[in-house]
DNA sequence: GCTCAATTATTGATAGCTCAAATATTGATG
DNA sequence: CATCAATATTTGAGCTATCAATAATTGAGC
């Protein structure tokens, strides 16, 4: 335990404010609040996933993912039925309006991260990415 | 422009959900919320300090912070009083009772982030920070 | 001294998140 | 085949946060 107290409360701080202001600027650039963009984007690449799958990737409460994804339905970007296999499964589909409405939105993304991430190499994005999985590790054992 | 782009998503999900498991878990280990948490530790060094002052520090938008020391006022961590010089102003003072509910979690807080930062050395801490806040500063300007 | 822009705080509206409780379904066990 | 624990989703309650609009006060410039 050789380190200093502040740094793991500035780091604390540092977190949670950096956060809070992250969503909203994204979504001032994308027009989709960064927990839909994720969902959308995840969904890209499933055709076809069960809420409770979806949920254990993108790390959203359940509740949260539920209220999403009827917002999104009633959008028309995905649709959703029940699994005949199993009756208590929610299927989610992205609709081709959803694959659109993500594709169109994925330069303005870009931009944003390119803002976010500017002077940073990609060795020190690797290494922030391990760091942060790191601590959601430690969290999760809380 | 040299690095991948599914790095930077990767990271802008990372942040999303870290923070999101954080709060909860943080106000779960010391009785406190973040926000109200880093706003009396504030206070501490402060004595006397207007909302505006506090509101540059911890940078929560300014409803949030009124609400939030509203609160801590009901509960009799806080006094609020207009500031006489500048009747604009409200003027947060901790209380003794404040300032024992504070120091009554250090302790919770303590070993939090010590099993948050588990595993981490100096060294990646300071490089943690440095890293947030050239972030911060990036997104500021978007 | 009056007007007007700037500053500070507050309130209302809206949305996100978590947790806990409720509902429905499944599958295993006796 | 009845029961009961586990799984998946949904709903309700309670926080927190932002943004935008409003109100009160101050200070500068004419």
């Amino acid at each position: 335990m050789g380190y200093s107290v502040s740094e793991q409360e500035q780091l604390l701080f540092l977190f949670k404010t950096l956060s809070n202001q992250l969503g909203p600027k994204f979504e001032k650039n994308t027009q989709f609040s960064l927990s839909r963009f994720e969902l959308l984007y995840q969904l890209v690449q499933f055709e076809e996933i069960s809420q409770s799958s979806l949920q254990k990737i993108v790390n959203i409460d359940h509740a949260a993912i539920t209220r999403h994804l009827k917002q999104l339905e009633i959008d028309g970007y995905v649709t959703r039925r029940r699994n005949p296999k199993d009756n208590r499964e929610t299927i989610v589909h992205l609709t081709e309006e959803g694959r659109q409405q993500i594709f169109n939105c994925q330069k303005d993304k870009q931009s944003f991260t390119n803002q976010m991430f500017s002077h940073f190499n990609d060795k020190e994005l690797k290494s922030l990415i391990d760091m942060l999985q790191r601590i959601q590790k430690n969290i999760k054992e809380i």
